[in-house]
DNA sequence: TTGTAACTCTGCATATTTTGCAGAAAAAGG
DNA sequence: CCTTTTTCTGCAAAATATGCAGAGTTACAA
């Protein structure tokens, strides 16, 4: 028989958002701010991690940890059936955060953090040699205001 | 005297890199991983969280929780004047999940989670209200190859 | 060099949390 | 109505976190 996987209900969507505000918050604590057992809580929220509706990382402060260049790169890929290995290989580099295509002008976009402005000058030299890869437009992001989870209850 | 706020040693980098990897690793066990005590451990942690130099936080896989429309919008403001106040009042709608200033062709770069292509919808006529928004051009997110932290090993 | 003040680290006892498990309750399916 | 499966609960044991006092370290000035 097939389990359902995508299917959340009150509860799920409630330890997600206690996770969304403090991701070391104890199996105690949340079982106590739902009102049910420490065990519930711990089930269910084991099974969101394992079905990856949630992950629980520790993000850094790109400035405050040493990240001077954070920058964002559209990409052309020319011809447009590179597009795969090209995302591929773009993806394995470590500067690169984010990455994905889109509807736009641009075939790929990119999110990446580098020590300088040397540093993502080198990166985008060492994007451009990559095959398939016709032209790139870099952006610097000279302020962020905001870096936040999606709020949960617009799914209500 | 003032307290150094922002060197961070090879200890406090092992720490963050734990972290990066799995959000809810207990001091235990990072003390084990860098062979100090637990108290050294908890000590530096609690104050790279204080200090903001990293956050833990649950990141939710938006499809699977149920936001279907990811895109990317990007707004130019005339008077330029403007920015701030717009940057304010965009910050704080919950669909924003990023938003920072540019070196590029527009003044402010948004990422927002939506529901649906409705609701994507409504959100940029929403925006395109706010006194100073001249233009907006709406990109939607196809697939996202890469959602990751900044390798720290860059730094070394 | 020596002394002092300000930090930082360690180890231990205590308090809290997590884990594993077995049985109760609830839901699903004949 | 009775199985079967899933989910929930509570308890005891194991693991972890916390508070604290004392031992090192470092920085700096006399």
């Amino acid at each position: 028989m097939e389990k359902n996987h995508t299917l959340l209900d009150d509860t799920d969507f409630a330890i997600l958002s206690c996770l969304q505000k403090d991701g070391r918050m104890s199996f105690t604590e949340i079982a106590d701010q739902l009102n049910v057992s420490v065990g519930t809580a711990r089930t269910r929220l084991n099974r969101l991690l394992e079905e990856g509706v949630i992950s629980i990382v520790g993000r850094v402060d790109p400035e405050k940890v040493g990240f001077r260049a954070y920058a964002h790169i559209a990409i052309y890929i020319r011809p447009a059936t590179l597009k795969e290995p090209v995302a591929q290989e773009i993806s394995s580099k470590p500067e690169v955060s984010f990455l994905a295509s889109t509807s736009g002008d641009y075939d790929l976009e990119v999110d990446v953090m580098c020590q300088s402005n040397n540093h993502l000058v080198e990166f985008v030299n060492e994007i451009s040699t990559i095959e398939g890869v016709y032209q790139t437009k870099t952006t610097l992001y000279f302020k962020v205001y905001k870096y936040a989870q999606p709020d949960l209850n617009l799914l209500k």
